[in-house]
DNA sequence: TGTACATCAGTGAACGCGCGTTCACTGATGTAC
DNA sequence: TGTACATCAGTGAACGCGCGTTCACTGATGTAC
């Protein structure tokens, strides 16, 4: 009987969870996210994220989550509003610190794709998950989590233009439509090295160089 | 009574399923492959492609797909592999309408992604579904199915070796290496229509031809 | 020509699993009177 | 100051589903004698 109970609703590995204390029972929605966060950085698989697993993880009975999230759907797009923020977050950083605009843009795309590469779990539940449920019916937060897309294109964009204007690339394309061309290419490395880790990848960093400076027509310093 | 041998074993829209002839055994792993793309083709999902589902498409009892494969992950190795093949001659097709060798690339090229965008459920089981057991258990099928995705990558860098044959192409850079730029780029624009197909992409085939353009270095005619 | 037997192409019931979701509930903590 | 009540943060059993896989079997067709 007991195995049951630690099978059916706790993590063995974790602590036997106390509950909230009054007026703090909002602090479990973090705790959820926390837990399918934990859970797809170590699965690389965005099907293992299952309500029953982050309920175990999370140390709680599975109808728990009912008290932040109606169904499913809506844990997973708050767990990946959380991780296109961090996605952002970590383009941002790695842009700052160069000064130069060009090898900026290209510090940009390199920790994209970094962090696609490090975080499997999360880059997938970003941009290779097909919730049409979600695009369907939750249209708020379906707008949400799409603007947080939109915040990591605007910046592939900015970051363009401003090599245009300190003429390092040629005004005479489109930056926004540019920007298009580097995301997905961006994307397609990412996405096939997760997808065959068995095909024999040269080194990443390399390759977006190339990619980048010749889909945007940025030459060698 | 009825109702229930109905869902469990037979595909209402379809006829009662007569057995091979003796010796025609056979036939059955061409048909499971048949149920297989067919359900890949609609839904979309390669979830969807279980071994149920297919053996109720194909009108068989579900234990049947044991005759000829022995678990699930061969019968998906095997539906992979026919849709390498089509990938392949589409491609081809393609490339050998054109006379032009750089036109001939372009349009190798669209048919690539053509194909991913008009078969979602076949491109993604070649490019996107994770079947690491595959990968590890059974090499002999592996080799088999990267062979095929070996053949399509090898069309490619054929045909950028011709357009520098011709002139086209500086052949300053490694024909191998561009392609490898080429063919993620190709696949990162499939892939990201198909997870995210909301965004408000601009038309496919001439974001293509820019792709293609800029990153082998293949100027307009 | 007749019959026993082997082979072949499947079938059907059952198993244990994890899943999302529902329902009625529990027990601690605060609040009104 | 004591007590009834409301609120809050969660629980536990149960549901029906589809899944992959196992096991023992069936029934038609060919073959050896």
């Amino acid at each position: 009987v007991s195995t049951l109970r630690q099978e059916a609703n706790h993590n063995p590995t974790a602590g036997r969870r106390q509950r909230n204390p009054r007026g703090q029972g909002g602090r479990l929605r973090t705790e959820l996210v926390d837990a399918a966060s934990q859970i797809l950085a170590e699965s690389h698989d965005p099907n293992e994220l299952s309500l029953r697993a982050v309920a175990r993880r999370a140390g709680i009975a599975a109808t728990s989550v009912y008290l932040h999230f109606n169904n499913v759907d809506e844990l997973a797009a708050a767990v990946a509003e959380r991780h296109f923020g961090e996605l952002g977050r970590a383009i941002a950083r790695a842009y700052r610190a160069q000064d130069d605009p060009g090898l900026a843009l290209i510090a940009g795309c390199k920790a994209y794709c970094r962090f696609g590469i490090r975080h499997p779990g999360h880059y997938r539940i970003l941009f290779e998950v097909g919730r049409p449920d979600l695009a369907h019916r939750r249209q708020d937060i379906q707008r949400l989590s799409s603007s947080s897309a939109q915040d990591v294109l605007q910046a592939l964009i900015a970051s363009i233009e401003r090599c245009q204007q300190h003429g390092l690339v040629s005004s005479a394309s489109d930056a926004a439509q540019v920007a298009l061309l580097v995301w997905t290419a961006l994307h397609g490395m990412v996405s096939l090295r997760l997808n065959r880790p068995s095909f024999p990848w040269p080194p990443l960093e390399p390759m977006i160089e190339q990619t980048v400076r010749r889909l945007v027509g940025l030459h060698e310093a």
